[in-house]
DNA sequence: AAAAGCGACCCA
DNA sequence: GGGTCGCTTTTC
């Protein structure tokens, strides 16, 4: 293959791809000053000016007389090759068009914008001719931080003085008024400060950490390691490799709420905090982020799954948290899967991976047997605790009148703890008070008028809500099927329910209550979650929101409500789902110099994945399920694609799904099969019908590419919308 | 995605 | 003929 040019002078042909929706690149013409292969590019289409990227050498195939000139070139960084790269390879792997692909690498405010400069203040030469208490302040908060230099803002504030105070001192000379760039580089990390001391254990899995990065190579390693194992403090040393051979490191987590503590813990080891990408970063701060990732002045990133789009100089480390956790998967938009987007990306840079899990994927832990990825396991518990003691509560044999969840077991634990003044988690894995109204008199179920779906009781706020669209309504007095007053009643348990049972069981315990949807920010659940581990509470009811990451070092009590709720349904990922989130909540309890309890009220104790749960045989249960899907030709031993097709008119979905499913050639010829068209579980979301054809084919089959055979010749017509998911999450 | 182009329909 | 509405086509 011939080296492809990327220079070009003024006049040459350049292919630029933009962030509009079209399939393929436009020519222009190379702007004044020429441009590069990468370079960000503002472009005239009809009438509009949009933004894209210098893509190659121009197609030459459109009327040449019609070829408009690049507007400008942007003063940002060039997309080097590697980020290039890593989008199409990307796109083609998800099926997503370019455009929208390069959309998620040029999510940076002000990417338009001239690099923008403000006004520092630092001590000028000249002293004032009158001296003013004021005057005097301000030159003294100049003196006392020698030399560093201010905004207007900052400067006043310290001295206790107004704007016209230090204005004035600029007209004497006395203070110096200087341009300095808005986007400052990140500080320094130290990668050579000491370390926490590592346990012999840790320390193991630290060197050969190290050793993989030296290699300067791409691999992934799988870091299994359960709850306070420490898996922190070992892939920290994997971080300091990357530091001290100058490339950038990159960390995922699952959850924005996890991300302030761990930037505390990397300033303390390394000296200097890291660049924080997420949706609540300020519009700023995320310019000063994108822009310093691409000069070199941030070498730590912390962030959400986006973070992976940012175009590092040079990448060496990325790490992916609770590599199992489920909102890797991007559900709306482009569908991506981040965990394996990580590893996509780390390939093309000739970067390591680690993902870190107490409890991995299956994915991951077959890709470990098969020897794609390293392996490191941590199996000592770090300090004196250990994993907590697991027992099942048969619901079968207590006694509990309709409408309670607590059983008499349950109930004597959680007594225990109270007159210990230990604390204890009660786990039910429903936001609200009640997961279905129903009318007595009609047997009605409130429904949302949008969607397929019951509508939730919130007490607190005294509203339905649908948990799909987010729509909410008073609650009505009347049932709105029948007319009849005052027969709704509230059926099954929600977390607020669950909370005013304890109330009534424990009236003398401080209870708190831990649902996403009862805080306004994450920073206030962050509080009220340090508050509990510090003993604010006797008993703590939480969602699954709980089961992540955070400390509670006086918990010796996890009761799971319902343990069967996640093995309900058919879908194939229910077991695993149930074995890791029910192993992280129990991780709960314990942690430190106190033994914990596990129990979990289930009616089906002799269940093969409560039985794997409560003996802690994991590797077990892991061959157990490999195993089945293997069997039953399922990933990770097949291949699966989702395609959902949506719009107002039901028959014309259908009918769309009909054509698809009939016309399968393209699918055939690689061995694939279609199943559906099916209503989608959830049938009508927001007005719109949805259904589900569902492709598996055999683990080699090249699969994106006979969907993108099979689905060329479609043409859209209306609202109807046609969304591939390949590698879905839920196979239903 | 957004704007322009185009045909169908309505009205006086 | 003018005007509006709802698609379809074009964007280099």
């Amino acid at each position: 293959m011939a080296a492809e040019r990327d220079m070009f002078d003024h006049g040459d042909l350049v292919a630029v791809q933009t962030t509009q929706p079209l399939d393929r690149t436009l020519d222009y013409r190379a702007p004044e000053g020429g441009c590069v292969t990468g370079d960000f590019v503002e472009v005239p289409l009809g009438p509009r000016k949009v933004l894209g990227v210098v893509w190659g050498p121009g197609q030459g195939d459109f009327d040449r007389s019609k070829i408009r000139p690049v507007n400008r070139v942007l003063d940002v960084a060039p997309m080097r090759e590697e980020l290039r790269h890593f989008l199409s390879r990307a796109a083609d792997y998800t099926l997503t068009p370019m455009p929208a692909m390069l959309r998620l690498a040029m999510r940076a405010p002000g990417l338009g914008d001239p690099p923008s400069m403000r006004k520092i203040y630092r001590r000028g030469g000249a002293a004032p001719d009158r001296m003013t208490d004021a005057r005097r302040r301000v030159l003294e908060v100049l003196d006392d931080y020698g030399g560093l230099a201010f905004t207007l803002h900052e400067l006043s504030e310290m001295a206790g003085v107004t704007t016209s105070v230090v204005k004035g001192l600029v007209k004497l000379g006395a203070v110096r008024e200087e341009d300095s760039p808005r986007d400052l580089p990140f500080p320094r990390m130290d990668p050579e400060l000491p370390g926490k001391t590592l346990t012999e254990d840790q320390a193991r899995a630290a060197a050969v950490l190290r050793d993989h990065l030296r290699s300067g190579r791409y691999g992934t390693t799988l870091l299994k390691g359960v709850t306070g194992s420490g898996k922190t403090e070992v892939y920290m040393e994997a971080i300091a490799e990357c530091l001290a051979m100058g490339r950038q490191a990159l960390v995922l987590l699952p959850e924005i709420a996890l991300t302030a503590g761990f930037l505390t813990r990397v300033e303390a080891r390394f000296g200097a905090r890291p660049a924080e990408w997420h949706s609540g970063v300020t519009m700023t701060e995320r310019r000063r982020i994108w822009r310093m990732v691409g000069q070199g002045g941030a070498q730590v990133v912390v962030g959400a799954r986006s973070a992976l789009f940012l175009p590092f100089r040079e990448l060496g480390l990325i790490i992916v948290d609770e590599e199992h956790d489920s909102s890797y998967k991007q559900e709306d938009g482009v569908l991506y899967n981040a965990r394996d987007m990580a590893v996509l990306r780390a390939a093309g840079a000739g970067a390591r991976v680690v993902l870190a899990s107490a409890t991995p994927s299956l994915e991951s832990w077959v890709n470990a047997e098969a020897g794609k990825y390293d392996r490191l396991d941590l199996t000592a518990r770090f300090g004196a605790a250990v994993l907590p003691e697991m027992r099942a509560i048969d619901m079968r044999a207590e006694t509990l009148q309709s409408g309670r969840w607590i059983s008499p077991t349950l109930r004597q634990a959680v007594e225990t703890r109270l007159e210990k003044g230990e604390q204890s988690l009660l786990f039910l894995n429903r936001r609200g008070y009640a997961p279905v109204t129903v009318c007595r008199a009609c047997g009605h179920q409130i429904g949302c008028d949008h969607c397929d779906a019951r509508m939730v009781e919130h007490r607190f706020q005294n509203r339905l809500v649908c948990h799909q669209c987010g729509e909410t309504k008073p609650m009505p007095a009347a049932c709105p099927s029948c007319g009849v007053e005052g027969k709704l009643a509230p059926v099954g348990p929600g977390i607020e329910r669950l909370a005013e049972e304890a109330t009534a069981l424990f009236p003398e315990a401080r209870i708190a209550v831990l649902s996403s949807d009862l805080f306004g920010s994450a920073r206030a659940l962050k509080q009220k979650i340090e508050e509990i581990a510090a003993g604010a509470a006797d008993i703590v009811i939480g969602t699954q929101l709980v089961a992540k990451g955070h400390n509670f070092p006086l918990l010796t009590l996890v009761g799971v409500i319902d343990a069967d709720l996640g093995l309900q349904g058919s879908d194939l990922r229910a077991a695993e789902h149930t074995f890791q989130l029910m192993r992280q909540v129990a991780g709960r309890a314990g942690r430190a110099e106190l033994p914990g309890l596990a129990l979990l009220q289930t009616f089906q104790p002799e269940h093969p994945v409560i039985r794997a749960i409560l003996s802690g045989d994991e590797e077990g249960f892991w061959r157990a399920e490999a195993a089945e899907r293997q069997a039953a030709g399922v990933p990770p031993y097949g291949r699966m694609a989702g395609i959902v097709i949506s719009g107002t008119d039901m028959a014309a979905v259908f009918d769309l799904g009909n054509v698809l499913a009939r016309n399968d050639a393209p699918l055939r010829a690689i061995g694939a099969q279609v199943f559906g068209p099916a209503p989608a579980p959830i049938a009508r979301v927001r007005g719109r019908h949805r259904i589900r054809l569902l492709i598996k084919a055999a683990k080699g089959a090249p699969l994106q590419e006979a969907i993108s055979r099979w689905l060329a010749p479609l043409r859209l017509r209306g609202d109807l919308r046609l969304a591939v998911d390949i590698d879905p999450q839920s196979f239903l």
